[in-house]
DNA sequence: ATGTGC
């Protein structure tokens, strides 16, 4: 890949494009990466990122993380703050999976006491969390009762029995953004949404059966708190986000921007993937609120998986889950956009933050993050391929630059179409099997894309990030069950 | 990502 010649290194990790870098940039664009990882970085970063950089009221930079790729508009793992008086808000800032996040749950179990039970854990688990393109949940809710979800999220899950109620607190928001209203978004998402409520979806996403092993501690003091205890302890992760109804919201809105932003506005960009209207506007508002509501499905989504996934666990171990220690450690969005107070220049100011396949990441001691996470930071998870293994990191204190974000995976170095090329699904399950990981999947065109080879190194973006004072690393999670969409 | 695409 080649770099761009104008591109600066201004600290080990931190790479900047200036303001001259292209006409029209309000301010300059920074890419955090190692070497590697830059010489590696898809071209199609540096142009997007610099296009966001032009954006109205945007502060201080156009952010991109270590695992960045090109995106639709916004390169994925960007991140961009504007001035809410000044600025737009942009559904290619955000995604189109509204609120695709992680979540990560604790068991008691160890290694050992899953691995003969491994298989059927699995299936179970693909039985019981449907999986792929256009499947639905086996929960039953009329038009109106999913728009109670909408607006509730998490909420509604725990008044209907799919929650514990700490499980809210340990959810970024208490799992609902406060403000979502049903009433500006379309039948037509409703429509797509209703039944799918507890599923899991297709491309990236995922249900996983990964082991703390001791070697992989880096922190055994953060591990502690976030409740890796036991060593080779078994915990579970899974991605996924506001499936076919986030997508009509991102759809329907995009459309509508389009049509007003420079009509109406005056707005121009340099790519209409980046259509947009300014924040205070009507158009601009109304987004914000449906957002809000595809954000708010996508808690109660990952609520309602966690609930059958303790009740898998439940029937294969013949224990109550409180009793197998299935608590969450935490749940994390990577495609919003929020308000939020920040430092900007030594001043306390309101900004809406783009995050775009990037992870909030506060650090200790901030508002907006649970009690008992006061002293060791927000837990952090990042999901690396269903091959290599994953992250669990905290917030640091010194994330202020990038308005408190990181990182939230590896990034593809491979199209899909590529990677489906050069791996074939069937022989890709035998292979991942003779490494110790059972993997079911719904499609094998769908595992092939999804091959480790088509990601970038996990540990080099881990690494990364702690070396930016993005997030620092606690412990290295490595894959034995596989669910994939 | 997505009832996968003009």
């Amino acid at each position: 890949m080649t770099v761009p010649s104008e591109l600066r290194r201004i600290a080990d990790t931190v790479w900047e494009l200036p303001r001259s870098y292209k006409p029209g940039m309000l301010v300059p664009a920074r890419i955090f990466a190692t070497e590697k990882l830059i010489r590696a970085m898809d071209s199609g970063v540096f142009d997007q990122v610099s296009n966001v950089a032009c954006l109205p009221g945007i502060q201080k930079y156009a952010f991109c993380m270590p695992d960045g790729h090109w995106g639709y508009g916004f390169p994925i793992g960007g991140l961009a703050a504007m001035d809410p008086e000044t600025g737009v808000i942009s559904p290619g800032g955000i995604g189109f999976d509204i609120n695709c996040g992680m979540r990560l749950v604790l068991t008691n179990l160890t290694y050992d006491e899953v691995q003969p039970r491994l298989r059927d854990l699995v299936d179970a688990l693909f039985y019981r969390v449907p999986a792929g393109v256009g499947c639905h949940g086996f929960v039953r809710l009329s038009h109106d009762e999913f728009c109670a979800v909408a607006e509730q999220g998490s909420r509604w899950a725990l008044k209907n029995g799919y929650a514990w109620p700490e499980d809210l607190e340990l959810t970024e928001e208490g799992g609902c953004f406060a403000g979502a209203d049903a009433a500006k978004i379309s039948h037509r998402a409703i429509d797509r949404g209703f039944n799918q409520i507890g599923t899991l979806g297709s491309g990236n996403h995922y249900l996983e059966i990964q082991v703390a092993r001791p070697e992989n501690i880096y922190d055994q003091e953060l591990a502690r708190a976030f409740g890796i205890t036991v060593p080779n302890q078994v915990v579970v992760m899974f991605h996924c986000g506001s499936r076919g109804f986030g997508h009509q919201v991102a759809t329907d809105y995009l459309q509508l921007f389009l049509s007003v932003m420079e009509k109406k506005y005056g707005i121009h960009t340099n790519d209409r993937e980046l259509a947009c209207a300014p924040f205070r506007s009507r158009e601009g508002q109304d987004y914000f609120a449906a957002m809000k509501c595809a954000v708010n499905m996508a808690f109660a989504n990952r609520q309602v998986i966690l609930h059958r996934i303790r009740e898998v666990f439940a029937d294969i171990f013949a224990k109550d889950p409180r009793e197998l220690g299935m608590e969450m450690v935490y749940d994390v969005a990577h495609n919003t956009a929020k308000l939020e107070n920040h430092v900007v220049d030594g001043m306390k100011r309101e900004l809406l933050v783009h995050r775009k396949g990037a992870t909030r990441a506060f650090g200790p001691g901030m508002e907006g993050i649970p009690d008992r996470y006061r002293e060791s930071g927000q837990p952090v998870i990042i999901g690396g391929s269903m091959e290599t293994g994953s992250y669990l990191l905290a917030g640091m204190r010194g994330g202020s630059e990038t308005f408190f974000t990181t990182a939230h995976g590896s990034g593809r170095t491979m199209s899909r179409h590529q990677a489906k090329r050069l791996v074939k699904g069937q022989k890709l399950q035998r292979d991942m099997e003779l490494r110790g990981i059972y993997v079911r999947t719904a499609s094998w065109g769908g595992l092939a894309e999804e091959a480790g080879a088509a990601y970038k190194d996990i540990d080099d973006v881990a690494e990364a990030t702690e070396r930016s004072n993005l997030s620092r690393r606690v412990v290295r999670l490595v894959p034995i069950g596989n669910v994939k969409g």
